[in-house]
DNA sequence: ATCACCTGTGGGAGCGCTCCCACAGTACCT
DNA sequence: AGGTACTGTGGGAGCGCTCCCACAGGTGAT
């Protein structure tokens, strides 16, 4: 910290104008230096670094955001209550991979709830306001109006997730499909006869692909497919409990329980439990997300793993390309802006 | 979302001057409708107010900020790494709080890490910046060098808790003295009569303020006090296990742990448990915090509530204060600066 | 010698606001 | 009638940058 610079009073920070007066260059030329233009000699580049450092120059953001039109900020939107945000280990992974991958940038990173619908109407204003140069967008419904907003007001955003199978904004998600698809065909090599599927809201398209995972797995096997035998929690463990509930009266004799989330199966896991089923040695159980739930489960918790740190850095990636194309007026076009990376199977004690 | 405003190209969001215009007034006119200045006839207002709406039109951040020289940004500081801001059920209540209070206000609130050296790194560039109206600061040892930085850059801040008893930054923090005390005498009123203390970073005031209340009760009940049987943790449930082992150790007989927080209790129930103790027939616990983890735990745990949510909403007044009286060059002079909260004990099974 | 074309540089214009001074108009005293 | 005061309003100046045009000076082909 050169604590120079303390210049007259407090709101009085050096400018561009007193840096290129003492190093006797133009205002241009230390802009130019500031932002690592290339067409600056080396020997004038030193001099303004020199300058800078002594009067202590920071670059003045407002000022910058208004002449750039740009503002170096982007917000990862969560469409969520921030107890969810808390509870589901989901977000704080991705908040670590994002925020990792930013920190390389000059990029800020923003989070910003929008659970409520009072939330929901300062973030519109937020967002015409232009405040953030581009938007990350996690845990997206499909009859959520926030990604056709953003389109509208011409924001570049990314989401986690898809909407349907045929997202038109850029998106990164894992393989759903091949994680649920996993999970049953591992309960199925496990000699698992009945195995039914507490599914996650399904109105998650992710929460749909992996239903269909699980579908694919049992008709593959030559196995029946019994509606019934799925039913929808809310990701939550409350949901989960009350899905086991039902799950188990219409199927008593269920020995494997594939969970949509390690959530949802801690919560079917207290009630197996309290029905006497023994886990794994009457029914098996499997989570998905391998967050430290699973990890920490009694017994540890066999899940599906996505990579979602790797995803929120991919998301980055995408978006600080989507911000890019967009300066200079041409698009590079329709590169790859949809990812799909793969989810595996951890195996622990539960199956 | 009255959408019109589509103007032109993408970035042609219509400006003061165009609403000016459009209502038949003058640029600073509009301006002071827009800063619900009371100089305005109210058939001017209601001119401009249409006009507005009309055009869909939206303040200007960044120039608003360059020429008023403000952000309406304030950043929740978090001097840990992020793993810790998800575990500590402190901050998220915090959180909730201020924002709760902030969303009546135009203000956003920035969440900034600030565990790694790194971290702090990208802080102080920020700060240097003033990026940020004022500073919500949480959590911050005794040798932290992020208040000084802050008063020295003469950004507004506040913090919770206390460095020492003569904080000279503005404050809030609860009554860890009272709340220490409470929970001691409460144990000996059960008729424990050993009663150790599982302490928490002794770098953090609050925590000594707790040891400070255990002591001074032991001694008003005529009991001596044994500095052995002060062990401390760092507030987290390795802390707790390791702190509770030792304690174990050194006074087998012990028959009432007060932990300095609810973590570190969880962390002592496991050796309790493991050592063959119970609780509450053996061994008494309380904990700090009064987090989810203490009603969620077996048996439920008696705990010491501090208003985190109101501490959080406090601590935004303090600073919009702050920041306003920063405004006019006039300074208030020396308010109420310092606030102490009451803190209470919630007893449950576990004592 | 002429022209074309680089590289490095200075500085004007302008981004969209807020602040504040100036001034017209009205009101109410002397 | 003149003075004083207040209300409502318009618009100039300026916040600190970036963008871009202009231009000096060098370099090499013709």
């Amino acid at each position: 910290m050169a604590s120079h610079g303390a210049r007259g009073r407090g709101g009085g920070r050096p400018t561009l104008e007193e840096v290129a007066a003492r190093a006797g260059v133009g205002r241009g030329t230390v802009s130019r230096v500031i932002n690592g233009s290339p067409r600056v000699s080396d020997a004038t580049r030193a001099a303004v670094e020199a300058a800078v450092a002594e009067l202590g120059y920071v670059p003045n953001t407002a000022a910058r955001a208004l002449a750039a039109n740009r503002t170096d900020a982007i917000a990862l939107v969560v469409p969520e209550p921030e107890t969810r945000f808390f509870a589901e280990p989901y977000f704080s992974d991705m908040l670590r991979g994002v925020g990792a991958e930013l920190s390389d940038t000059e990029m800020q990173l923003l989070l910003i709830f929008a659970g409520s619908d009072r939330e929901r109407q300062r973030l519109a204003q937020y967002l015409a306001a232009h405040r953030v140069d581009g938007v990350l967008l996690v845990s997206v419904h499909a009859d959520d109006p926030l990604p056709d907003l953003l389109s509208q007001l011409e924001i570049p955003a990314v989401i986690s997730g898809r909407r349907s199978a045929d997202e038109t904004l850029p998106s990164v998600d894992s393989d759903n499909y091949g994680g649920g698809r996993a999970a049953v065909e591992h309960l199925m090599s496990q000699g698992r006869r009945k195995v039914v599927h507490l599914a996650g809201r399904l109105d998650v398209y992710g929460a749909q692909r992996r239903v269909d995972g699980y579908r694919q797995a049992l008709l593959d096997a030559g196995r029946e497919v019994d509606d019934r035998l799925i039913v929808p929690g809310d990701f939550t463990e409350e949901g989960g409990r009350r899905a086991m509930s039902l799950l188990l009266e219409r199927c008593p004799d269920l020995d494997a329980v594939f969970a949509g989330s390690d959530v949802m199966a801690a919560g079917a896991r207290q009630v197996l439990r309290e029905a006497g089923r023994r886990i794994p040695d009457d029914v098996a159980l499997i989570g998905y997300d391998d967050s430290a739930i699973a990890r920490h489960m009694d017994p540890p918790l066999t899940s599906v793993r996505q990579p979602i740190e790797e995803m929120g850095r991919a998301m980055i990636d995408l978006l600080l390309g989507e911000i890019a194309d967009r300066r200079p007026a041409v698009s590079r076009g329709l590169e790859k802006r949809q990812l799909v990376l793969p989810a595996e199977l951890v195996v622990r004690a539960s199956s």
